[in-house]
DNA sequence: CTGAAAGCGCTTACAG
DNA sequence: CTGAAAGCGCTTACAG
């Protein structure tokens, strides 16, 4: 490689690193140094083809201009989604992102959290999974910068960005009812997360404003396991004696799984059942009808969580943050 | 942060950095430092919970253990998927990746080298753009280690891993001959990169086995006006005096948009016309009648990459390995 | 106002 | 065989 160092540019230009570095930083204000040698540097610099080195200027300056992201589920589109725009808007910023991923595993999320703060990173975004309360508080005793995405804790003492998990589903399940659908289920993944917790509460509160509240209508299913137990509570669901004609799934991974059931068992939507989901997928788009969403903001979410994150890198004293953005129901 | 360095752990013990460093590193062979005193260190170090910061490791050793990784479209579910295994497998060898994104833009592919240099990843892992030929070659010419990914060039001077695009674009469009299909079209997109020239000499050898093959069956669509062009294409395929009876979709954002124009014109699939695509989708799945496509193997992919870099990295005389992977039809 | 020196936290080549 | 020193490439606090 034999790489260009800012010595090499001092050396050729007869002037000291420090000066070499004042100058390509923009720092010799004051006429600190004259603008005929400044320019002299800076040509040299480029004739040289000289690349300063992210590393050393970390270790130098406590700065690796770097965040550190870590998501739930990168191979769920919504995740793969905010990690595009995410990175796309840190570069605005000069920031690179590392992106890592838990799988929904506590235990890696400690492991990466280990990993991105030996890499040095200015800080943090992160999509926590359950039980990595411990963890976030940890970061924050710390006073690493640090913000939440689609996910919180009931102890706001950590920013975040998330969308308005309770009013859109209550929307969603409005939507149902207003086309006179009376046993409309609900399926949501198994979690003590907030963000789930407040979409199963905007389905209860729409069911119970119209008295059609039952709790058996509510099933649960486990992220692990998850196509099998879609499949055994719809299969309940529906061979209830009192059938359902509505199902508002919480999550876009619930979504395509309940679709793909309702599909093997010659269930037809939306004429046997109608169904909304909580987020999008381009499967929709195909099925032979088109579904109703709740779509959320994501480039959004991720340009104001890097925009909170960097405001705290650059000031640690910049005040808590809790967002949450409008998602839409589209129909 | 308050971080404890290696030096605190060596006044702890009353010993100099460079044996803290050499234990921990496991490099205190040949009795270097007694047993007794390695122990010694190593629990003085997990009490004060030492954590080496990889920063000044990797600007003192040259080595940073990260890899940078450039795809084409992070959007796209199949590189989203590749990035996820490629970060996976990388991690086994406690490797990082950055992962960054060109959108297809030689430009953008040029800036997100020069950051990933900047920030001495010790090697690339590419999914190059077109005309991205010249930047590999400089690469190249630096001895900077690298494999490509999904794509190559001509000039065989590259390492890379990509599948047999050839012949299973050939199986896929006998698939369709086998169906009893004489008319049908082949819609890819514009572009000199190898892979897609491959599929579209995989689907003209098919056709000109059966002496079906006619020029006017094959269409080409930009990248950018993707949408719009593959809407004229198949608009001028139906209206053709020769009807098509079916369709071989060359990616898989070229299969999606298709399928949603068939679905726009109110042509079923496969009733009125049989589908193959190369790649998969999760679309698939829903839509009325399942779909035959091509299925890449994306983990072996990602997994070999790493492995071929690592290699590389390690051995810089480490020979060129050209790796075509076996995809398999799915139907 | 400006240059030379110190030092970020490591690892490794080199004296003793 | 083993310890202390040099140095990776930068930036910044500090003398002159």
């Amino acid at each position: 490689m034999a790489s260009v160092s800012i010595r090499d540019v001092a050396d050729r230009v007869g002037v000291s690193a420090a000066t070499v570095s004042l100058v390509l930083n923009g720092k010799d204000k004051n006429g600190r140094v004259s603008e005929a040698l400044a320019e002299k540097i800076r040509n040299e610099a480029n004739a040289m083809n000289y690349k300063p080195n992210s590393l050393a200027r970390a270790l130098r300056s406590g700065r690796s201009e770097t965040i550190g992201l870590i998501v739930a589920d990168i191979s769920n589109p919504f995740f793969a989604q905010l990690a595009f725009y995410i990175q796309e808007h840190a570069e605005k910023y000069n920031y690179s992102v590392i992106i890592t991923n838990t799988n929904e595993s506590t235990e890696k999320m400690e492991k990466m959290i280990a990993i991105l703060n030996s890499r040095k990173v200015d800080g943090f975004l992160i999509v926590p999974t359950e039980n990595g309360e411990n963890l976030i508080n940890k970061l924050v005793a710390d006073k690493i910068p640090i913000v939440l995405l689609d996910r919180y804790f009931p102890e706001k003492n950590v920013s975040y960005v998330a969308v308005n998990n309770y009013k859109s589903s209550k929307e969603a399940t409005n939507l149902l009812l207003n086309l006179h659908c009376k046993r409309i289920a609900h399926i949501y993944y198994k979690t003590s997360l907030l963000h789930m917790q407040a979409r199963k509460d905007g389905y209860i509160a729409a069911m119970t404003k119209k008295n059609l509240f039952d709790p058996s209508l509510i099933k649960e299913v486990n992220y692990q396991t998850m196509y099998n137990d879609i499949q055994k509570a719809i299969l309940e669901l529906v061979s209830h004696e009192q059938k359902i004609d509505g199902i508002f799934f919480a999550s876009n991974t619930i979504s395509i799984m309940g679709l793909n059931v309702l599909k093997d068992m010659h269930i037809e939507v939306p004429k046997d059942i109608k169904v909304v989901c909580f987020d999008k997928s381009e499967a929709f788009e195909l099925s032979n009808s088109s579904i109703p969403y709740i779509q959320q903001p994501v480039s959004e979410m991720g340009e104001r969580a890097v925009d909170l994150l960097i405001r705290q890198i650059n000031d640690k004293k910049a005040p808590l943050i809790f967002e949450e953005l409008q998602a839409n129901l589209m129909f």
